[in-house]
DNA sequence: CACTGTGAATGCATTCACAGCG
DNA sequence: CGCTGTGAATGCATTCACAGTG
């Protein structure tokens, strides 16, 4: 219970600022372990065993937990549904839902409307285009799929917070900038292409060639010293 | 031509260890947009054309070409024919393929069966595993699934390069380690959860709920300064 | 004493600034 | 000139080391 925080002040109403990009990722991480330990029942946790359960170092998880106030009892850890509860907050996935819609129901598409995570943790597919017109019409996980001119519409109809572009590279700019037009303020791609968005607008990509053939660059190029992210042991005799 | 290289004969055989992780990223994203340009003819590009197409900066680029030699002529730009054949060398991709195997074929699993950009890679899926009895036999993209008790036998078989793991998370690590025992190398993971891998084995996970989840944040806590990835303009008047 | 919280040190990656070449 | 290649400076993130607390 810090009575001084020296110059954290600086911190603009909503922190945001000082937040390493890393650490707002890692949030999510978080997150789900707490889910995962309160269905368990478990009350505290230390940023030790949240570590070794997540792959981290303890360290890093109290720094992050930081950035955003003190939650930590010291000797005890964390208490696990407060924790929670504040992450939840703090991420923005308190008690509410998120609009999503999606652009493209190819293999991929369909895969992504499926996905239980993205349902569980509160996103909920409120709209699905396609350009094929034997798509369209067509019901797939309860949505009715439209047709892809009716995407900027529909958008902002149904107020869609987060678009996901799931479209080939041809199209995908065009989709993006028409998911913007219709009020989408983040963005996750799946288009294996850079896409051009304004400052305002987050876009994540997704490119799964790129994790898949960036793989091979390690397999080919076998590192002396055996790496890894955890402990590399290099200076050790 | 510089002809004294101060002390970079630290660099070991086949370079690897001074290579930054991000650049391994970006190299597969370069080689991708150096085929579009060798495919539309072009002879001559230069770092900040690149930087341009793919939302980077040009120092960046050059850097990173840098890592493995000298690839380009001042004034003149990289030759896109030269440059590309190189760094498919370097990635580990040069006129050769490497063997996949999926583990689950359920809705993502079978997208990414589907996916063209694996294909186009040199990625060719030789076995399929999953644990439902109605599934095992099916052949789905030419590829009969087989049953998940013959995992590892199959990919040291097959002498598969690479597993990908799109399991429930219960049954995560289980797979993982028998792609491991199989001989696998490289595992591309879309379970989320945190995978215990010997650190001989290469490891990456693609956390779908974690990427939609973490743009969050940023809807929620909007920065001051509108912020994105490329120019910022802070210091700007 | 087991743990959190955090300055200070280190390490990794990007950007600046500019020498040098075609 | 236009562009590459690269030391030096900066910025971002992790890790170290330890003071402080329940």
């Amino acid at each position: 219970m810090t009575n001084a925080l020296p110059f954290k002040e600086r911190r603009a109403p909503g922190f945001r600022t000082q937040v390493p990009e890393v650490c707002v990722t890692r949030l999510s991480l978080y997150l789900r372990e707490l889910t995962r330990l309160n269905r368990q029942q478990v009350r505290m946790v230390s940023s030790r065993q949240l570590a070794e359960s997540l792959g981290l170092t303890d360290v890093q998880i109290r720094r992050d937990f930081n950035y955003f106030g003190q939650f930590g009892t010291s000797g005890r850890g964390y208490d696990v549904r407060k924790l929670h509860d504040r992450l939840t907050k703090i991420l923005g996935v308190a008690g509410r839902t998120w609009n999503v819609a999606l652009a493209g129901v190819g293999h991929l598409g369909s895969a992504l409307l499926a996905y239980r995570g993205f349902r569980e943790r509160g996103f909920l597919f409120r709209v699905a285009v396609d350009t094929d017109p034997r798509k369209i019409g067509q019901t797939i996980q309860g949505l009715t799929i439209a047709s892809a001119s009716q995407l900027a519409h529909r958008v902002r109809q149904q107020q869609i917070h987060i678009g996901l572009i799931t479209v080939p590279v041809e199209s995908a700019q065009t989709v993006c900038d028409q998911l913007i037009q219709g009020g989408v303020r983040a963005i996750l791609n799946f288009a294996p292409i850079h896409l051009d968005v304004p400052a305002s607008v987050h876009l994540r990509t997704v490119d799964l060639a790129v994790e898949l053939e960036s793989l091979v660059f390690y397999l080919v190029h076998p590192s002396p010293d055996t790496d890894s992210r955890k402990n590399s042991m290099v200076n050790g005799a």
